[in-house]
DNA sequence: TAATATGATTACTT
DNA sequence: AAGTAATCATATTA
């Protein structure tokens, strides 16, 4: 029962790590039976002799019956045992056994070691819980790792595919550790009784302290917990590793959908001379587009940053969006107060300036360029004159 | 496949 | 803390 299969590949580290490969070697009790020293007592015809001699014999004789007990077969040992315990030396060699333990019991006595908690566990452990893997089931925990995990840049809901994966794969892990955990906690329980019925057995040929069974089963959860030990440190390695993996993903860039950037878009060419979202306004535009608000803070960012280096790549973009801003807003003009258009809910603070202080051209096109670009929006800037591949002049007729 | 577009990150600045 | 500018790394396009 106690050679169960140790962790094979299935564990969340692809067996690296677990390659216990045999239980814990626990043979103090059963791995002495030097069968070697089966001593020729044929000549039986000999008995008159001294008494000493005889009891010599006898003693000899049962105490290679004690050591070869454990080769017998159930049925023989069983026999056996009961012949021994009828044996009329055996009081006398039982109490023989007991002084020797006696004078010999000092040596065990100091050891008393008790174990100061490893704090490399105590981490394990505190780690195992803070995943969620450890401890009572809860959907929430692992998710809050993650979330926490992230919380600096804010996840797309694209990314939501990658975080129920992440769910997923970490209740997997969680399964294994559980599993393992409790095959090794049953197979530790039953080695301890085991060995317990075993010294209980043997108390009736030896003499066995209470404190020595204690000792025992101490030694074996010792030994079965360092086992528990590198399952839990592999278990750590697993989630790390996942952990890692899902945070890489969380690089991976996606384009918002057209829906989201055309939204934002409007917002910008809308409010081009000052795009500055109020946290309100940006909260609205996470919802629109349903993404987060430092998504949001990153699309502002990079959009002034790129519009205003070359603010005559964006003339046409810019045009598109004055336009269907100028259409949004005839449109409800006299209506209800509701200039959607493309999904683009109003975004009713601070009026769209639209055809800022610009005007717009002589012209036919109401070429868009409003946006101080040149000295104004945060700060001081000095762009490098816009390259304006685009043939209209892009610098307001000063 | 190279070039470009784009979302995210980082180091600073204000 | 919010912005800017530079940069990274991937997505998309030509």
């Amino acid at each position: 029962m106690l050679q169960q299969q140790p962790l094979t590949g299935n564990g969340p580290s692809n067996g690296r790590g677990l390659g216990l490969n045999s239980h814990p070697g626990i043979h103090p009790l059963n791995s002495v039976h030097p069968s070697s020293h089966h001593r020729s007592d044929g000549e039986s015809g000999h008995e008159g002799a001294e008494n000493g001699h005889e009891n010599r014999r006898d003693i000899g004789d049962i105490l290679q019956q004690i050591m070869t007990i454990t080769d017998q077969s159930l049925d023989e040992a069983q026999a056996k045992k009961h012949a021994l315990n009828c044996h009329r030396m055996k009081p006398a060699l039982f109490s023989v056994l007991c002084e020797i333990k006696e004078k010999t019991g000092l040596s065990m006595r100091n050891a008393h070691e008790e174990e100061p908690q490893d704090p490399q566990l105590v981490r394990l452990d505190n780690m195992l819980l803070a995943e969620g893997v450890a401890g009572p089931e809860k959907g929430g925990g692992a998710a809050a790792a993650v979330s926490a995990a992230t919380s600096s840049g804010g996840m797309s809901p694209d990314s939501s595919l990658e975080h129920s994966d992440y769910k997923s794969k970490l209740s997997q892990i969680r399964n294994i550790y559980h599993t393992e955990m409790e095959k090794y906690e049953q197979a530790c329980s039953e080695f301890t009784t085991h060995v317990m019925n075993l010294l209980r057995e043997q108390s009736r040929t030896r003499p066995v302290s209470p404190r020595e069974i204690e000792r025992m089963v101490a030694i074996i959860h010792r030994k079965f917990s360092s086992i528990q030990t590198q399952l839990k440190q592999s278990t750590c390695e697993a989630v790390m590793i996942l952990r890692s993996r899902f945070l890489d993903a969380r690089r991976k860039r996606r384009n918002f959908s057209k829906q989201a950037t055309e939204v934002l878009n409007e917002y910008f060419y809308s409010h081009l001379s000052n795009p500055y979202p109020s946290e309100e306004a940006k909260e609205e535009l996470a919802k629109q587009c349903s993404i987060t608000v430092s998504q949001v803070c990153n699309w502002f960012g990079n959009k002034r940053i790129r519009y205003k280096k070359n603010i005559g790549k964006f003339q046409e973009e810019a045009n598109i969006y004055a336009m269907k801003t100028a259409i949004g807003a005839t449109q409800n003009e006299d209506s209800t107060h509701t200039p959607n258009s493309t999904g683009s809910g109003g975004y009713s603070l601070s009026g769209p300036d639209l055809f800022l202080g610009v005007p717009p051209m002589n012209g036919e096109q109401p070429v868009y360029m409003g946006a101080q670009t040149n000295g104004h929006w945060q700060g001081q800037n000095t762009p490098p004159s816009a390259t304006s591949p685009g043939s209209d002049h892009s610098r307001d007729s000063d």
